[in-house]
DNA sequence: ATGTCC
């Protein structure tokens, strides 16, 4: 564990060099968090940044306690990779970008017997909410083709079947409207305050919870898959990550409840660790049963923010066009059809995800496998004005 | 983050 573990209090770390900007309401708030009953030991990533109350980018080990709103709205959000059969050499960005125009449609008729035969496989039988079903939604939510550009780890790659020659496809979504849902009903119920194992809300919001986890993953799925049927392409899953949710988990001997709130599991295989959209993304291996007591198990879940949602379009409207901001540094295309999220979600937004990795790396947390280039970055359907 | 808000 090297110069990028800093220790805040005896309860309190953080996975960040002294170098990585991470603002003062972020540490706040992650400080703020550590003093809620039961809760054990926080971990900063190198993304940490604030959130509403709780800071995003973070993970949270608490002893026989639970806090539904910790967890939040987005409860099982989460990254899948998709090896595609496009060859990256033969990508033409106009085709590519006519072709997805109305992916971020409710899914027609044709799905219905899939989506009630993965429904039922993955034991989901909420119906509420198949309208999303194979949405991407908004915030930082995505869906990107990629190039792999760097090749790290040869061994890695061949073991996840992934072909260099090819595109990826990334998603980055989550569980939209559903846990929404029971993120509002549990706070109308309960506020804030944490559940333990003997109330009877524990199993009802676990339930709901495990639920909404394998609701958001079907959701990743269907996202993947109307993505290449409207690419003329095939696919298959490579990797799907949680990176907002609780589960159980023992640490150093100590049974508990690990809440990762924008935290990727470094204990569940290979993850992508994203950039932004004009950045590059990094397929990482986490290192086995390393930083266990520092990092509570967990990575960064991304580049993280550097500005604020709201300030976005005042910083840059003066300096980049719309236009300018459908294409990025990198050569990469982007559709938006929503001006607040095309400023908001700039790359200008975010830190460098470079500098995220290597804090990681220092820690000894991970090895890196390939870097990947972004080549078509989706937010939301490409027609609507604001 | 949000079938986003009256």
């Amino acid at each position: 564990m090297g110069r990028s573990v800093q220790k805040i209090t005896d309860s309190v770390s953080l996975i960040a060099s002294k170098g990585t900007w991470i603002e003062g309401l972020a540490i706040q708030q992650l400080e703020t968090t550590a003093q809620l009953p039961g809760m054990y030991k926080v971990a900063g990533m190198p993304d940490l940044h604030p959130g509403r109350g709780y800071p995003i980018g973070a993970a949270f080990f608490a002893i026989n306690k639970i806090y539904p709103a910790l967890v939040g709205n987005d409860i099982g959000c989460g990254m899948a990779l998709w090896q595609t059969t496009l060859a990256s050499n033969r990508v033409k960005l106009d085709k590519l970008a006519k072709q997805l125009g109305n992916v971020e449609q409710p899914l027609d008729e044709c799905w219905s017997e899939t989506i009630a035969e993965r429904k039922q496989a993955k034991d989901i039988s909420i119906d509420t909410y198949d309208m999303a079903l194979g949405t991407i939604g908004g915030g930082n939510h995505f869906a990107e083709f990629q190039a792999i550009d760097t090749i790290y780890d040869e061994q890695a790659l061949a073991e996840l079947e992934l072909n260099p020659k090819h595109l990826q496809l990334l998603v980055h979504s989550g569980s939209r409207g559903l846990g929404q849902s029971i993120l509002v009903e549990h706070i109308r119920q309960r506020g804030h305050n944490g559940l333990e194992p003997d109330d009877r809300e524990f199993k009802e919001y676990l339930k709901q919870h495990d639920e909404a986890v394998r609701w958001a993953e079907l959701n990743r799925e269907f996202i993947a898959l109307r993505f290449l049927e409207a690419v003329k392409a095939k696919g298959h899953s490579v990797l799907d990550v949680n990176h907002n949710l609780v589960s159980p988990k023992t640490l150093n001997g100590v049974e508990g409840w690990l809440h990762r709130k924008g935290a990727t599991p470094a204990d569940k295989g290979y993850v992508v660790i994203p950039g932004s959209r004009g950045d590059y993304s990094y397929l990482v291996k986490p290192v086995a049963n390393h930083g266990e007591e520092r990092s509570l198990c967990s990575l960064a879940h991304g580049a993280g923010r550097k500005w604020k949602r709201g300030d976005c379009h005042g910083r840059l409207a003066h300096k980049f066009s719309r236009e300018e901001l459908y294409s990025t540094a990198l050569g990469s295309r982007v559709i938006c059809g929503n001006k607040t999220l095309l400023y908001d979600e700039a790359p200008q937004a975010y830190k460098k995800c470079e500098t995220i990795i290597g804090d990681m790396l220092d820690a000894g947390l991970i090895r890196v496998v390939a870097r990947l280039k972004p080549i078509l970055t989706f937010k939301t359907h490409g027609d609507c004005g604001s």
